[in-house]
DNA sequence: TTTTTTCTGTTGCATATGCAACAATTTTAT
DNA sequence: ATAAAATTGTTGCATATGCAACAGAAAAAA
């Protein structure tokens, strides 16, 4: 994004400005919230990673969404008469904001003048969640797993500017990230590498095409 | 949504408010916008229905999106070093509203105090933006074709609180939009309607279970 | 440290899905 | 009205992917 909003200093402003919100801190592998009738619920990561998961009937695990610091996610991205049971797991030690939607259009008790920006930077937070949700949706389109592979770590080198990068999963989570079983993934990792499209140290990653 | 935000009036506000603002007619399978170097442009859909497609170079067609009356999409929503080719295709004839992200936080030349609602009215369709993204996630993430056409079906079904409905695409458009092959997904139809879980007269649907 | 758990790497096999191809039908264009 | 184009419905075959299973490595817990 090339506009000015300063997300950290937002979330500055927003931690220490309202009555309406909560932060709560989570250690590794904790539960952050489920997504069961809090309706409007917005949550922020102030810091760490959290990711959302789904378990379908099968017992398949699947990453939903992978967040980071400035991400947003909750209940109120889905709509009402959701069959899915998802939750959200602090997969580092995180700190995460939370608030409901309708707090947005009422005034705290405060009457903190917080509120009159707020709108506006949210809208922010929601275009750069949308940005994410469609490299998702790019990636999961892809037909195969080898073009599901080279658009991730595509994007992730991008990303990091350099042809090198280290993957922010395992590759057992990568693998429910990217939606396919992981013995197959791994067989296509390999067949990548004999071909010499990448390179494989641990969870570090370099291409070489 | 259970808010009492109104779309339609915030629209019909906005097309006769500002002069930062385009708005065009598109008829039946016109391209409304590529996505190629518009960085910051917000398209709305004020009626008929657009999908957002890309061709890979296999030639595969994929339905990215689909979009309807109210419905945001364009280029903003895509970060800038997308090495995709996507374009957005008026799929009825279509009447778009343009703008650029930028426009929101300048005034435009008559002053108007449109812009004083706008932000918070876009949050809203940001929002409701990322319902629809999250919807496309939960089906893209489901493993099999079956289980696609179920919770696609299913999310019809919901939408029109009926348990027929009629399908906003053909069958061909459909598989594209879901990511798969067309004859598999065929094949998996007629399994479905074998095993008594649809019926199926055209493109009209009924769920059986 | 030692033990336990999770993750990685790999393989054989089963099968769901993709691919190609075609006729029949429907829709759109002339 | 007629021709052209697109969609639907179907099938045989090839193969990519999923599934199960296991051993070794690494990480976490005790």
């Amino acid at each position: 994004m090339d506009t000015n909003f300063d997300k950290e200093l937002f979330i500055e402003k927003f931690k220490n400005s309202c009555n309406r919100i909560q932060i709560k801190n989570f250690k590794k592998n904790e539960i952050v919230t489920t997504y069961i009738e809090k309706r409007n619920q917005i949550c922020i990561v102030l810091s760490g990673e959290v990711d959302l998961i789904r378990y379908d009937s099968n017992g398949n695990k699947t990453i939903i969404g992978h967040f980071v610091v400035s991400d947003v996610f909750g209940e109120v991205f889905y709509p009402a008469n959701t069959n899915n049971e998802l939750f959200a797991i602090a997969r580092k030690n995180s700190e995460v904001l939370f608030f409901t939607y309708d707090t947005l259009f009422t005034k705290c008790r405060r009457n903190c003048d917080f509120h009159k920006e707020l709108t506006s930077n949210l809208t922010e937070l929601f275009l750069d969640q949308i940005i994410n949700l469609n490299l998702r949706i790019e990636l999961l389109t892809k037909r195969t797993i080898r073009e599901k592979i080279l658009s991730y770590f595509d994007m992730l080198s991008k990303r990091s500017i350099r042809r090198s990068f280290t993957l922010p999963f395992s590759y057992t989570d990568l693998a429910d990230f990217l939606s396919v079983d992981r013995s197959a993934m791994m067989r296509e990792l390999k067949l990548l590498i004999d071909e010499g499209f990448i390179k494989k140290h641990g969870n570090k990653i370099t291409l070489t095409f």
